[in-house]
DNA sequence: ATCGTCCGGTAAATCGCTCAACAAGGCAAG
DNA sequence: CTTGCCTTGTTGAGCGATTTACCGGACGAT
């Protein structure tokens, strides 16, 4: 195990100087051709890389960015996740920075590992997935240096930066759909720990009361923290004991209802015929279901992207806020259907 | 925005010298309390975090681990993932290391990237979980010094360092299971793109034709790249077909037996009067399905912990190899019973 | 021949921390 | 009163890159 090469030996053996070699390895356009190659092949006959902590040092960056995921138990199931991770990786990555990964346990946020990685400039920035309505603690980022994001949340109140899904048109949308099948008696699975999903909830009902052709009854209820198929299938339960003539049942994810599809299976109620279920999302599993799960559309990979373009611009200074939202889009299957007579 | 302090803006508001301050910051017993405390109260103050590049730089160490994971489409959907990287993640962070994640695209391949990651220093060791067959790339690993384990897979052959659930002993589980059920002829849903999936597939057949109380027949098929419900599906059908008196089928991992149930159900079989069917891994769900599917349990969040530990250990330098196979144990539910009889 | 401009390359000053070697003071033992 | 050891802190030499000036030579114009 010979000792580790550095910029040092590849400039002596390549007979440039110390600067020179830099510049090779930065691209930068001062050297001529021919240098390059020579130097590039005692880079290469050595399998030479640049030692990244010494880089991160004279440069003041890390060519990192942290995300920051949430502390649900099962993280990495959520579907949710995985497109908007790999957006921000595939950008990153084109880009030349490295993801750092977090997750936002009730240890990173008590010993503000938040601070921490920017501080210290381990990360150059920040994209929280990771948000909910409690997240107070991410004040320290309004009005601070540091490079911030919220991805796919956001904060009213807070002057905070993000990229986000237009939650309020997704409502308009669902509500326009069920709205325009006769619906008046709807039920609202609503996910009431983000402000995301509040905007949602209070669109959705905010659009049925003042329907032009008649105002529709919106009965709401939670459906969990964890906006799983599970608290679906429960909120869907709840629902119908509270409003049972309702012809229609709005979940704020597809994941919830597909739960709220699977009680009416069990319960012998027919999917559209006597309820029409509709979620949002789009999750592949959607279109595979029987029948295909009404929904609307969220692009998680392209958030993901878009997130990611932003902090870079963020960090470049290109930019110094950034309020995004991501437009999305009706998607008609066979769930929902014309409302029954009454 | 004022400019960021140093170490030595904390040197020199506290009175004390640059290096008593590093000491500090590091926990070093050669301060008194004393000092540690009038340090710490300017340190607390400036809310300051030392320059983890410089740190990096000066101590030769990233406090880092690379975590890469597979390419697959869905990659965080798997839950298989989500569960070791829980586990890694709990460990590193304890031990005060950070994870960068990475995933085997062809070109992170292609450029050689696994190899970058720890020549230059921006991880100190590498865990890897995203191995196949194909991954031959990963020979510059024998007798290198870098640090670099696979978790949850192995090549015979080479001589990588790994952490796994010992397929073999999951296969002979298994085996015995259904051979003591009286299942003679039994269906394998195998998964043959990697090492530890031939080993089951191998160890499973051999167990089952050399069954003291009476060889079984074994008929196998693949269940696709990505052991998914719907390979599995797919596989079932093929060995219904292949083998339509076949009592029991045995896939490779749970997503392909559910897959397997599934089709069951839809061709009106009777799970497990008519066919016995199991799986490998007790994911969550395979409680919840109807009957319950019996399985082998790996516990991927214990495989996380101690590649982890394990990485650790070789960074540090307590150990120069490893080759770990973790145990597991068979969960009997609803979904396997005494065969038919013919 | 002189001068100004490029062009390609280099010297040297950082960047912010770690850590080995050294120093100084206090105290017990000889 | 030495000597020697222990405890607590300090000095200073790196760690391995980036980057800003600066420099010498070639070349075209005057």
């Amino acid at each position: 195990m010979m000792k580790r090469k550095t910029i040092k030996d590849i400039a002596k053996e390549s007979g440039f100087s110390l600067s020179t070699v830099s510049l090779v390895l930065n691209n930068h356009p001062r050297i001529s051709q021919a240098t390059r190659d020579r130097v590039l092949a005692v880079v290469k006959k050595y399998n030479f890389y640049p030692n990244s902590a010494a880089r991160g040092l004279a440069s003041k960056s890390s060519k990192t960015l942290s995300v920051v995921v949430p502390n649900l138990t099962r993280v990495f199931s959520d579907i949710y996740l995985g497109e908007i991770i790999s957006g921000i990786y595939e950008r990153a990555t084109s880009q030349g920075y490295k993801i750092l990964l977090d997750i936002a346990t009730s240890q990173f946020i008590k010993t503000q590992e938040y601070s921490k990685l920017l501080a210290s400039r381990r990360a150059d920035g920040m994209l929280f997935i990771a948000s909910d309505i409690h997240a107070d603690y991410l004040s320290v980022f309004e009005d601070s240096p540091y490079k911030f994001l919220l991805v796919n949340h956001l904060f009213p109140g807070k002057k905070l930066n993000y990229v986000s899904v237009d939650y309020a048109a997704s409502a308009r949308l669902a509500a326009e759909h069920l709205l325009g099948l006769g619906h008046r008696k709807i039920g609202l699975i609503a996910g009431t720990n983000t402000f995301t999903g509040l905007q949602f909830r209070d669109e959705f009902i905010r659009v049925s009361k003042s329907w032009p052709a008649g105002a529709a009854q919106v009965t709401w209820v939670d459906g969990g923290e964890e906006w799983s198929q599970r608290g679906g299938y429960a909120a869907a339960a709840k629902l119908m004991a509270q409003m049972p003539d309702l012809t229609a049942i709005m979940a704020a994810n597809d994941r919830m209802a597909l739960g709220a599809m699977r009680w009416m299976a069990d319960n012998r109620r027919e999917v559209p015929e006597n309820v029409s279920v509709m979620g949002v999302d789009d999750i592949q599993i959607s279109a595979y279901v029987n029948p295909g799960l009404s929904t609307i559309r969220h692009d998680l990979y392209q958030v993901g992207i878009e997130s990611c373009n932003r902090i870079l611009q963020l960090i470049k200074g290109e930019i110094t806020e950034c309020s995004d939202l991501l437009p999305t889009s009706l998607v008609v299957r066979g769930s929902t259907g014309r409302a029954r007579a009454k």
